[in-house]
DNA sequence: GTCTATAGGCTGATAGAC
DNA sequence: GTCTATCAGCCTATAGAC
């Protein structure tokens, strides 16, 4: 709805993003971002400042918005399942949103220098910690299996959460609201009938 | 057990595996992996003879692997829900056995080159269309409710079996046969009570 | 099998004309 | 803001002495 147009910066952010996830960060030159642009690698200098300032700024944008998003979900008044729910609903949106720039969060992060390496891991150690204390709330209100060991629920959720990005398309056409009922299901009731 | 001594070329391969895991096939130069091995690069070429050969043989042994491992699984008297049980002990074993190299299957096969791009996602294909009979062949008896997607099932699944490399002792070491029932309780029963 | 030397290409980034 | 020209550095890989 915005009414100003997309800044030429934004635009070689949204082309690397999507070279980023197909081909991987070392292996995107300039030129090749230039060339998604109809550029020549030099000119792409006047909108950005280095290569590497466009994966920071990419990344850092997504772990930003994750961080205030669990924020809200933590300050709302909601049940313990009503938040873990809250979060699915969370990486739905952000994949469907930065659907290319969040496949960077997978791996390519590694890349980062300093300081916004030691900035991302923060945020998303701290993201990881939130998430697993509304675990531990829920076991303690027994909501959660006694025998089912947290920090491997959290990593494998969280291990399907990241990699939607790559799969949620691919094989059945779905909408939001249905995809999120199948993850949850999926990954908190689990598949069997039992 | 072995009473052969490991080749130079093993050696080579498995140091590279260890930095190709940690900073990405790209971002892993000859030099990096010379220095590892005590070297000058260019003396790797008498044991190897290329960089994407290196990654080549990385991935190919592991695909093979998994592929007759599934194999095995199929033509094994199980019931289908065994046969879940051991692919995810399939994954713990390969996880274990392959650390630094299997990190490589979440993302780093892209920089394979013809033919063994090709073979690599061949193998790949056929191994998740046959996990995903399996799936289909439990929701027919029953076995998984009706209204779960396989498909979403499937890629959450393997989400989580292909990331296992990264986080499986990270927090809590546990023990192969712990990991394995842990991982079979919230893949397929999930974490909640009732 | 190891080394030194080097080829040949690509990289990210800058300078300066227009 | 775009271009051409170019730099300095790194990359994989090879040649050839020892």
């Amino acid at each position: 709805m915005d009414i100003q147009e997309k800044s030429k910066q934004q635009i070689i952010k949204e082309k690397a993003a999507f070279l980023f996830r197909k081909k991987g960060y070392n292996a995107t030159s300039m030129q090749d971002i230039a060339e998604a642009m109809d550029m020549k690698a030099a000119s792409l200098y006047n909108h950005i400042n280095s290569k590497k300032d466009i994966l920071s700024s990419l990344l850092m944008n997504i772990a930003q918005e994750f961080s205030s998003g669990m924020q809200e979900i933590l300050q709302a008044s909601l049940t313990n399942i009503e938040k873990l729910n809250q979060l699915v609903s969370l990486h739905v949106s952000m994949t469907l949103k930065y659907s290319d720039s969040i496949s960077l969060i997978t791996g390519e992060w590694v890349h980062l220098e300093e300081p916004f390496l030691s900035d991302y891991k923060n945020l998303r150690d701290a993201y990881e910690k939130d998430f697993l204390s509304i675990l531990k709330d829920c076991q303690q209100q027994g909501l959660i299996n006694d025998a089912v060991n947290l920090n491997l629920s959290l990593y494998s959720i969280l291990s399907t959460l990241h990699w939607l990005y790559s799969w949620y398309n691919k094989n059945d056409k779905m909408n939001r609201i249905e995809l999120e009922l199948q993850l949850k299901q999926i990954l908190l009731k689990g598949i069997l009938t039992k």
